[in-house]
DNA sequence: TTGCATATCTGCATCCGGTGCAAATATGCA
DNA sequence: TGCATATTTGCACCGGATGCAGATATGCAA
């Protein structure tokens, strides 16, 4: 049996230790395969014998296979909501969404994330699942301008901000992916530029 | 073969019209189901009983239980892109799309639209895969914006007006589902307000 | 009309993801 | 140590989806 020592919340109690290992062995496996052969032809039961557990166990922690890989980008929403809290809240809202963002973009610099996002870009499923997610990003950031800027929780401004601002994301990961080299950002400085020209 | 038969005939051919046929009365059988008994409830073994086909043929005619909700919306990214065509060429970007989407309106006032969009709302994966067409509708738009305009393909301001029009329209449809007595522009019109106060 | 080529329909076997259930096993704790 | 409970596992089963091959229907030309 593997033991993971863990530096903080070790003290839980073996049983939360060992369900964490699990939970991160199966993932860590899970992800290495379909990057490695593809979502759709990796079954669940290599996943499972890769990690060592049995098929029902890992559909236990996971609720299905596509919940393994969007695991890996479950806290999105909330970085890119605790980025725009961070702005000054005096900050008009269109340079606190942009400054936001770029604050953030250097967690979207790594080769895993990118790797992972081919992945999800190449499968039909997954990139199915992605466009839902993003609808959680978009009503998150929402009801946190409002919250930033003292605005009901329904505003429209900060709505179709919100909206916005989560297409820019997306085609700037699309922009990153189909061109590796140009940072992520160009696209997004790009975008915010011509919005205000246009609406201006 | 391609048979180059006269127009004037519509049904050319037993084959094509019997195919025609059988795929509306599979889609109808099918969203008859769908509405009064949900769609994951309801097995393709149901609809195809009551379309009167093997389920063998209804995947041969719908590539999956899903195609068969989505092929009812197929030409709504042509709807949008024709409705931008038809705007006149010296109206401001976004003038141009606002006045589209409300010129494209009525189309989406029918119950049958309305109880079609509530059954995607209701239904996890049919919202995924409903995300993910607006990607295409996105995509058509700032193409369909670019074209009118004189613009490259890949035009910015073209591409992020397109990404705020599709959110926009996003939020009018659930606007719209949560409250049936408000007319669906009600929001639009306050969404396109907010984006010119908010950019400029 | 007949007969052939081909499009279409169908049943069948099979795969895979996902769920419910109950027995077996491991852990926490008195 | 022994019991309550959390966790793992195997098993049976369901439903969607695919490949295949034989049966059936249609188009067309002789």
């Amino acid at each position: 049996m593997q033991e993971v020592q863990n530096e903080k919340h070790a003290d839980a109690g073996l049983r939360q230790r060992k369900r964490a290992a699990t939970h991160a062995r199966i993932q860590a496996e899970a992800m290495r395969l379909f990057l490695a052969n593809g979502f759709e032809p990796t079954t669940l039961d290599e996943v499972a014998a890769a990690a060592g557990v049995s098929r029902r166990t890992l559909l236990n922690y996971f609720g299905s296979k596509e919940e393994i890989v969007f695991s890996t980008k479950a806290d999105f929403p909330r970085w890119v909501a605790d980025a725009v809290a961070a702005r000054p809240a005096d900050e008009p809202m269109l340079d606190m969404v942009e400054n936001a963002l770029f604050d953030l973009a250097d967690r979207h610099r790594s080769q895993e994330a990118r790797a992972v996002a081919a992945l999800i870009a190449a499968t039909p499923s997954l990139r199915a699942g992605d466009q839902a997610k993003y609808e959680a990003v978009e009503r998150l950031l929402a009801l946190t301008l409002a919250a930033r800027k003292g605005l009901p929780d329904d505003d429209v401004a900060c709505r179709v901000v919100a909206g916005a601002t989560v297409s820019i994301i997306k085609q700037s990961m699309d922009a990153w992916l189909a061109n590796p080299d140009l940072p992520p950002e160009t696209f997004g400085r790009k975008a915010f530029a011509a919005l205000r020209r246009v609406a201006g």
